[in-house]
DNA sequence: CCAATAATGACACCCGGTGTCACAGTCTGC
DNA sequence: GCAGACTGTGACACCGGGTGTCATTATTGG
């Protein structure tokens, strides 16, 4: 395999740079007006003219406006994905989607006060929180076959389609990690790993 | 207590019956053509026009082009709220929980050709999919106090917040109910109870 | 029968989002 | 150096969901 042709990784490519580096204009400046006015106050053409460019070019750069604020989410999901896949084999199904969020959970903790506005909007805004939830609900679909080598076969079901006990022990899990991260939010004294703790392991301790 | 005098339940009012007469005719013109064309193909002026009134009058019915079709939902969640405050004491929160879904779960096989197609077309429109996963996460927080009862008194934590493990657990079984519902949309010969059952024995045979 | 009240239609408007087109820049190969 | 091809951009019109307003029309109650 030669040099000079890798498509995206490791070449990024001017073309490449300046887009990203628009993008991040544009997510600074949203951001300050967010701050300043909320999300459903402040519209696309104001952000759009903040950073210098007409309102038809910011959609060329962000498909939408929740996707300036969630975009990310969708790599987020899949480093999750990639940490449970990495996780040891003797590991219980829940025992490794526990540590697979531990590198989410230290990166909120490390800089809190960039995450808790953040997170603050999602809930508070509805538009922002519905959007936030349902992309949030795909991760459950990116962790679920991950854990197929976890879970002993099932009993009577058909092998072809997929396991609906995989997508609820991965369902579940992330339903612990929102109720966690919604009371660290409620509550700044707690630490959020412990109430991720508190709550996974009282589900494993209170559903029989 | 005297009869005669109460409010709203038993006197539905000429006012509010023609109402509710005008919202079951929009919700029928609506339906009809949503199967025709889809969700979001179907404009909102065109279903005000099949039920003979204006795109203004529409939105003095239904709030929103979605809350025609996710509207009932939040009485559909305060009934399975109601039914989960009716189980017996002994249960535990699991297997009360469970007993929740019981009529909701009944009500959708009794007539699953009315349910399959709006429960399709909730997991196949984007927007749609959007909105009634965050409203069924409203579920959680009706559920959730009503299971404070079956669950012993939190370790270290604050009584004056809401406790998180009781959140944790509706929603648990939440994910689970959507779960055990979707394997039911996409494999239409085995029974939603019996996918509940599975999914939910799942969750607490396998979580430590 | 008449006055207060509610429902309606018509219209203008906002905002998120898209399609289109013409124009500028840059990057190629000749 | 130049003709392209490709890309990014602004301008504009447009769509559709949703709201504010106002004048007109039932309905209701006295």
């Amino acid at each position: 395999m030669h040099d000079m042709d890798a498509p995206q990784v490791p070449a990024p490519g001017l073309r490449e740079r300046t887009r990203r580096a628009v993008r991040a204009e544009l997510m600074a400046e949203a951001w300050r007006l967010f701050a300043a006015q909320g999300f459903e106050a402040t519209t696309v053409e104001e952000i759009a003219a903040a950073a210098g460019m007409s309102k038809r070019s910011f959609f060329r750069y962000f498909v939408s406006k929740e996707d300036l604020v969630l975009g990310n989410l969708e790599d987020v999901g899949r480093e999750v994905a990639a940490a449970l896949a990495e996780r040891p084999a003797d590991e219980s199904a829940w025992q490794a989607l526990r540590r697979a969020f531990d590198g989410l959970v230290a990166e909120i903790e490390a800089d809190a006060d960039r995450f808790r506005p953040l997170l603050t909007m999602l809930r508070s805004e509805p538009g922002l929180h519905a959007s936030h939830v349902e992309k949030r609900q795909r991760w459950q679909t990116m962790l679920a076959p991950q854990l197929a080598a976890r879970v002993p076969a099932r009993a009577g079901g058909s092998q072809d389609r997929p396991d609906p006990r995989l997508a609820a022990l991965a369902g579940a899990a992330l339903t612990c990690f929102d109720v966690a991260q919604t009371a660290w939010l409620d509550d700044p004294a707690t630490d959020l790993a412990a109430l991720l703790d508190e709550v996974m392991t009282a589900i494993s301790t209170l559903t029989p």
